[in-house]
DNA sequence: CGGTTATTGTCCACATTATGGACAATGGAT
DNA sequence: ATCCATTGTCCATAATGTGGACAATAACCG
């Protein structure tokens, strides 16, 4: 695949942290599981990690601060003292700023709900939604929302974007995690070779039924996809015909946010 | 200093996570150094952690994406993962949320900036500012600054609403940090003492040149200090007569806070 | 410029730390 | 009252993370 050209690898990550690594990992499953949480048994699935190693790092991290735990319900969530990390920086990333009007315009012209979604680590990362005016809005994910690079339309969006290589490597990492979504690795490899194909990501079935999404990716300056640009919509609304209308459209918004932010 | 009553006492802590709790630290001393960020050497300094071992987590934290490491300056910061992971979390605090229309009204009664500080692990964190109407504002504190406990007037009333025990520890554990803030132990627990007696904490010597700042505590039901309200001005907007009138208001804001929060 | 200092980066022998198998406790469910 | 699912704890042991010593830059200066 080595084809002489100056692709970007990964230096070779640096030793001597496996516990803060694992930490963190935990932290970034933990966020997926939102307000609510997840409990023990999740994380430990999620993460392939013993039991008793996910224990240990969670425990500290409630002590720490960084973890909750719901009275109730048991289960573990992002504590108070991560947006309060999250106060020594600025309030909003340039990407939010420069696609804020594309997004509002790109919205009243289509009339359904459009996403914007960033690659964090091997999840995709829901930061930002425009509901539409059609009366019926997909709306299944909030700002926030977190799950595995693969399992979204957005997510597959951003791995046919990534190098092969790489795309290949997350969706070996996130496989564990895959069955809680109802898909699997194989699916995703097709989907993401479909969507490079196509040039753009769809999910004919939802993780909602009877929705389905197209997402379009963002790239920056440097040829990494920063972001996919999706929207949801019942899916009679998205027939082939409309399906082609819609395509142009979110690619002339993604190409106008690559513009901004370079 | 066993008394007998049901003083809940931190249970020993849990071992086996020496290096998370390092990483951790790390990230809230680059948290206080806010979106400029701080060299490696202060980090080492404020931590007490051994070179080599800062400049492992620090870069492993890089990789992970919760630092940057700003481009021209070499500085290091708390990066974008943060924001992110924050995301997993409703938006406004309950704190905030009861303080939201308290605040303003005080603000407005008393013509100075007020502001609204949480203690965070072994830190004092600024999470909300109102600005008076009196043509002369203090504004140094923004939002989000992050300082060691001890060295405002919020952190010594803080300080000051915990059982002494945890206040010495607390004052002990920042005194590599004090340095930095030109203060030391034996000050800070000298105006502990000045607010317990006095019923809240003062600053004749404000950060700033010329400024004057009072802070009153804000308890949680189980009589921990959750939060410190402050006003800051010029010191001649608070004279003695005007110190007493100024303290009745926001003791009495304070505890509508509280009763709030219940 | 060459030289000097301040700061950041790397290496690796070694002791401490973190790991996970096995066992215990808790708490619903029936 | 008994069972099953989930969470919690222990501790011998291997592997991880540590920090002293050395190296490489970057910043400063005459």
């Amino acid at each position: 695949m080595d084809n002489g050209l100056p692709i970007t690898l990964d230096p070779e990550p640096r030793q001597g942290a496996q516990a803060i690594r694992r930490a963190l990992f935990l932290l970034r499953v933990l966020a997926a599981g939102g307000e609510s949480g997840l409990p023990l048994k999740e994380v430990v699935q999620a993460t392939r990690l013993s039991r008793p190693t996910v224990h240990r790092i969670i425990h500290v991290l409630m002590e720490e601060g960084l973890v909750e735990r719901h009275e109730r319900s048991g289960r573990y969530a992002i504590g108070t003292q991560v947006p309060e990390l999250a106060l020594a920086r600025p309030s909003r990333s340039p990407l939010l700023a420069a696609a804020d009007d594309i997004l509002r315009e790109t919205s009243q012209r289509v009339g359904d709900t459009l996403f914007l979604t960033v690659r964090t680590g091997n999840d995709t990362l829901c930061v930002d939604r425009r509901i539409g005016s059609y009366p019926i809005q997909v709306l299944s994910i909030a700002i926030g929302a977190r799950r595995p690079l693969g399992v979204s339309s957005a997510g597959v969006a951003i791995l046919a974007a990534l190098p092969a290589q790489e795309s290949r490597r997350i969706a070996a990492t996130n496989e564990p995690r895959f069955a809680g979504y109802r898909t699997d690795r194989q699916t995703v490899l097709s989907e993401i070779a479909d969507a490079r194909r196509r040039g753009y990501g769809v999910r004919e079935v939802g993780l909602v039924q009877g929705t389905k999404s197209i997402s379009t990716w963002i790239k920056t300056a440097d040829g990494t996809p920063a972001a996919a640009l999706t929207i949801s919509a019942v899916r009679t609304r998205l027939g082939p015909r409309r399906e082609q209308e819609v395509v142009e459209t979110l690619l002339k918004a993604a190409y106008e946010v690559e513009q901004k932010i370079r």
